[in-house]
DNA sequence: CCGCTATAGTTGAGAGCGCAAGCAGTTTAC
DNA sequence: GTAAACTGCTTGCGCTCTCAACTATAGCGG
């Protein structure tokens, strides 16, 4: 019998998959428990309130959270029979439909974070040092070529 | 109106995040034109053919792959379905069943390792030195506590 | 002005996976 | 020896997300 012998891929790979699965398991599961959000609600919320007037268009929002647009347009179906989010048109090119944070939108995500971000950090500090931190940060960063996402205005 | 601040997650959970969607992805969707496997069909079979005798009992492949019971349950029926994996009864007790890999299996798995771990390299290596990519697994490797698997044997 | 191509968004089908529930079979406690 | 608890596995259902196909604009070259 042939014993055919095939390599583990890099051990740093493997240990991507499982740290994602891991971490994104336990502070997923904990964040629909509490607040019946998951990671990418909460992503999207905070990416809205960062952004100018609190509205992205739906594309920009799709590129920010690595998702394909047929992600963004069910996640937002989500949020908005929430009522965390309103759509708004834009005057200047009908295509596009802005996904704006509304003030319901706002509180939510400041009770989510409060308690998510403080399981991420529980997660991470206790695990890594500030050094360690900036440079899994710097490390993982790389992996995707550097692809500067400049968020498109829609000038009324 | 009030300016509710929320501060961005640390940037190493979100370059994690990142990290994971983006080599998935591109790892993954390669992975399943090239041979018609996912990364986790590849990760099982690998499991497999590292496993003594070639065949795991479900809950440790489940254990392994970071999957529940019901996804490995899945995932088999698809390699089964394929001819990739075998099941197997255990004589001493009666509620595990063994997945074997089959002949197909380790030839599957033979030809699908070679493309892939030529693009995870690929990925990896470019972007990394060794001392780095030994890093990294270090690093990630700490978000799951040491739980040390040990696969159970089911003694005839 | 009329196609042509590109872009924003939606929708239907389907894959992958977790959760909860359920069924055998095994072990423990009395 | 039997009841109770546990374990291995499967199944029904629901969720998220992708892909492919489609609609509606927008902007270009002739």
């Amino acid at each position: 019998m042939i014993r055919t012998q095939v390599q583990a891929p890099p051990q740093a790979w493997a240990a991507l998959l499982r740290a994602h699965a891991v971490t994104t398991r336990a502070l997923s599961a904990q964040l629909v428990a509490d607040h019946g959000l998951t990671i990418n609600d909460l992503e999207a919320l905070l990416r809205l309130s960062h952004a100018e007037d609190q509205r992205m268009r739906r594309v920009d929002l799709a590129d920010a959270l690595l998702l394909t647009a047929s992600g963004v347009t069910r996640l937002l179906d989500g949020l908005e029979s929430a009522g965390l989010v309103e759509r708004a048109t834009c005057a200047s090119d009908r295509r596009v439909v802005y996904a704006v944070l509304t003030e319901a939108g706002r509180a939510k995500l400041q009770e989510a974070s409060e308690s998510h971000l403080a399981e991420v950090q529980a997660l991470f500090e206790e695990r890594f040092d500030e050094d360690e931190l900036a440079q899994l940060g710097e490390l993982l960063g790389r992996l995707h070529g550097g692809d500067a996402a400049t968020a498109e205005e829609c000038t009324p």
